[in-house]
DNA sequence: TTTACTGCAAAGGGTTTGCAACATG
DNA sequence: CATGTTGCAAACCCTTTGCAGTAAA
């Protein structure tokens, strides 16, 4: 996929640039704990774990990035936002949610289904005259804690 | 699927009455607007529909109907819920969002395809433990009219 | 005649924005 | 030193809630 590995914090930096915007302490900050998170994380948890980052620069912060395409934006059931890292800079995957306590997974699916999902999507891509950008598949349930909390 | 042609009215009414509540104008008004829509709507397009109607009781209503049942509750791409009838009253169906506009569009998989998500799924269900209890699978693109007003 | 439903208005909670001070290229 | 960035606080918007009155079983 990537001819060498690439640098999380390089490419941040460079994409900010393309933007005319800087690669300052409270983004780097941010970009580190979503990429030890690995998982969609809310903007709140990443206050929490950033004392100091007051929470109008952690969402304008989240915002530069996610518009140079560092970092994507989710909505998922709940209805906070959620925030990890660009597929580029890790790997295309999807989401397993609890629809009781909103935590999300992220899951890889078979070649063969995402194969059947890409073709689906350009076929509807001409039938409807949608540019497709992207996909999402998620599987949604309830997630072992939240079943055994409810016995 | 279904033996005889479900009536919507009845079975709102039934489901509601199961759940010790009662069918009333507001509400056949909203399922109305929902059947009538053959897409999710904002709880706001609802409004505008139905003039008379307050915002909370819309709102009230809307989620005493997902209680019982009937209707589904949505987030899409932007931060505002969509609302559609529920699956078993119209049919299994997908998105196809527009991420410039939100605009949501219904849309049907393939049966092949279908089936792939399914056995993907039992497979994640028991490899992460959690009770998965539906799927979905949005594409995510531009729309042609914003593509258009873009130019 | 009890219980659910309604509208109104106020409160709630996540997110955005105005502004003056600060930091970086 | 010009422009981007920050923290603070206030504003914003969608949604929820308290309450007193109304309607249905």
């Amino acid at each position: 996929m990537h001819p060498q590995p690439i640098d999380v914090h390089d490419t941040a930096d460079e994409r900010l640039r393309r933007d005319g915007q800087r690669y300052t302490s409270n983004r780097r900050v941010l970009i580190d704990a979503l990429r030890a998170a690995n998982r969609p994380v809310t903007v709140l948890e990443l206050i929490d774990g950033a004392p100091g980052m007051a929470q109008s620069s952690a969402y304008r912060n989240l915002s530069v990035l996610e518009e140079a395409g560092v970092v994507r934006r989710l909505v998922t059931a709940d209805d906070t936002a959620r925030y990890e890292l660009a597929e580029d800079l890790t790997h295309h995957h999807h989401h397993l949610i609890c629809e009781s306590c909103g935590s999300v997974i992220d899951i890889d699916v078979p070649a063969e289904l995402e194969d059947g999902v890409t073709s689906f999507s350009s076929s509807v891509a001409k039938s409807h005259g949608f540019r497709i950008e992207h996909h999402r598949l998620d599987l949604i349930g309830v997630c072992p804690a939240c079943s055994t909390a409810a016995r």
